[in-house]
RNA sequence: GGCCCUCUAGCUCAACGGCAGAGCAGUGGACUUUUAAUCCAUUGGUUCAGGGUUCGAAUCCCUGGGGGGCCA
């Protein structure tokens, strides 16, 4: 490996450390202290302290240096952990003249470090450790991104989002908010009974949502698998073993375009619940987005884009007819056949295709004219059972099914239903997906018969669930687009890393 | 898939047909309570790759690559 001329420069100081029988990475600390705790201590001892007094206990405290200030005789600098940062005063005179002097020449910013000390306040008034001695803990070779502009070139933060983490810490609070949202879900769902499983993400036969997959080969079994696209039909089948509540948090994967809001591998929520239906899991939604908004933000409320959105009320409810009738003046049940629909479609100004399915029709007028104003949240309820092949009829209406989807922000976040428990009722579904599957819709389901098999089982009254944990992320940390939520987005490979061969398609 | 923008020092950015520069970082020096410390000096370039136009190309053109945006 070829080192830049700046890397040269720091191996080079390692190798000075080596000469003189310093270990330049050692194999652990001698920290006795997390930063934030040492400021937490100091703060509490301070008022029994004379003016500028040092506390008098000894403490050693670890992180990255990131910042340095030479003065003379004196170096101020701040050593970074988890927790936050303190400042470091060296005196030549406390740490002696040859040590003051490798702090100096052999010591760089991105360093390891660790230094001892007590703590007292500057003139300044900033808490900081008079430093009695310290050891380097972890050489760094690379120089990190500038500081005071950060890592701003976009590619580099997705590609590098090491580099972008150390200098950027409104990104590493996103990433903490996600763990936070993701903590708050699994605490709710396991007060209430659920219990969290693992079902296969590598499967024989996908489903479960109307999208292409990955396809990979197992070598020993001499077997196609494909990466799931959702877990719905396998937490399905557990419900009809005889769990009751059971959720999976995990990546789907699903192999269409990238773009803001969609990257080929994301994290989806799902939960099914025995004896509930549509409407209660509606309520508990709306429940699980309060908490997790009053937990990461501290009250019921946030800002996207700009608007404030406010989830302290009990969310607006509207039917899908409803809602398009109102938005576009169509009212899709008068239109049953395709050729009236489009028409309909087309003079309201929808850009479709002629050659769309009437259920697709259907979901372009909800993209198209509804779901971009739906900014507060909505759910919108019973959907075209043409749209909803996993999905239980309405019992006074069985042209639509028990179904919702939760808007927020103008975007979908959650997809829900009463379960289609009827065995035969969704074998027919299936086939009705088979026909749209060769009438070229490459998104359509392939039957599934080791489900309908399950199904025979008998699966009780059932509510289910998915909700999008990167798009919840994105509208509780502001982001825009997915790959900001995602730590280690897909990116395609450099010609020089030689990632995998070009596909011909 | 179409259109547009973008790629320059480790990082952030200038230069837009005429000697490739600045700030930060680095290197050498001054400075014993600084904090984007300050001051003096200084190193550092395959301007994404390849081709073309031109006396001369980071700059204009073509092809390819990476990334971003808008549309589909």
């Amino acid at each position: 490996m070829n080192l830049s001329e700046l890397q040269a420069i720091r191996q080079a100081k390692v190798d000075v450390l080596r000469e003189r029988g310093v270990e330049p990475y050692p194999a652990r600390t001698s920290r006795d202290s997390v930063i934030a705790a040492a400021r937490a201590r100091f703060e509490e001892i301070e008022p029994s302290l004379p003016e500028g007094g040092e506390d008098e206990a000894q403490i050693t405290i670890a992180g990255r240096l990131v910042s340095r200030r030479h003065q003379g005789k004196t170096v101020f600098a701040h050593l970074r952990d988890a927790s936050g940062d303190l400042q470091l005063y060296l005196r030549r005179d406390d740490v002696g003249p040859e040590a003051f002097e490798d702090f100096l020449k052999l010591y760089d910013l991105g360093d390891f470090v660790e230094a001892t000390g007590r703590l007292f306040r500057t003139r300044a008034g900033e808490i900081s450790l008079r430093v009695s001695g310290f050891a380097m803990l972890s050489k760094a070779l690379n120089a990190p991104p500038e500081k005071w502009h950060g890592l701003q070139d976009v590619e580099t933060r997705y590609r590098q989002r090491y580099a972008d983490l150390i200098a950027n810490e409104e990104v590493r609070a996103v990433f903490q908010t996600r763990s936070r949202i993701v903590s708050s879900i699994r605490r709710f769902l396991d007060e209430r009974g659920f219990i969290e499983v693992e079902t296969p993400t590598l499967q024989p036969l996908y489903g479960g949502a109307a999208a292409r997959p990955f396809t990979t080969l197992h070598n020993a079994l001499g077997q196609t698998f494909y990466l799931r696209i959702a877990v719905e039909l396998y937490l399905k089948r557990l419900i009809v073993g005889g769990f009751d509540r059971v959720y999976e948090i995990t990546k789907s994967f699903r192999n269409e375009g990238i773009d803001r809001n969609h990257s080929p591998e994301f994290t989806m929520l799902e939960w099914y619940e025995a004896y509930s239906d549509y409407q209660q899991v509606m309520v508990e939604a709306e429940d699980l987005i309060r908490q997790v908004t009053v937990d990461v933000h501290g009250e019921p409320r946030f800002t996207w884009n700009g608007v404030e959105i406010d989830v302290s009320q009990p969310f607006a409810r509207k039917t899908l007819r409803e809602a398009i009738k109102d938005a576009t003046g169509i009212d899709y049940v008068e239109h049953p056949d395709q050729a009236s629909l489009l028409r309909a479609a087309r003079a309201a100004g929808a850009d479709i295709p002629a050659d769309t399915v009437w259920p697709r029709i259907v979901d372009e007028l909800l993209k198209q004219f509804v779901r971009p104003y739906l900014i507060q949240p909505t759910f919108l309820l019973d959907y075209p059972v043409e749209l909803s092949p996993l999905a239980k009829r309405k019992p006074e209406d069985p042209t639509h099914a028990e179904r919702f989807q939760l808007y927020i922000g103008g975007g979908e976040l959650a997809n829900a239903f009463t379960e289609l428990n009827d065995p035969l009722d969704q074998l027919s579904r299936f086939l009705d997906q088979q026909r749209d599957r060769e009438a070229g819709d490459e998104e359509a389901m392939p039957i599934d018969e080791d489900y309908v098999n399950a199904l025979m089982y008998g699966m009780p009254p059932t509510g289910g669930i998915g909700i999008g944990i990167d798009r919840l992320t994105m509208l509780l940390a502001d982001q825009h687009n997915i790959r900001d939520v995602i730590l280690f987005p897909a990116m395609r490979s450099l010609p020089s890393q030689g990632g995998g061969t070009t596909a011909t398609t």
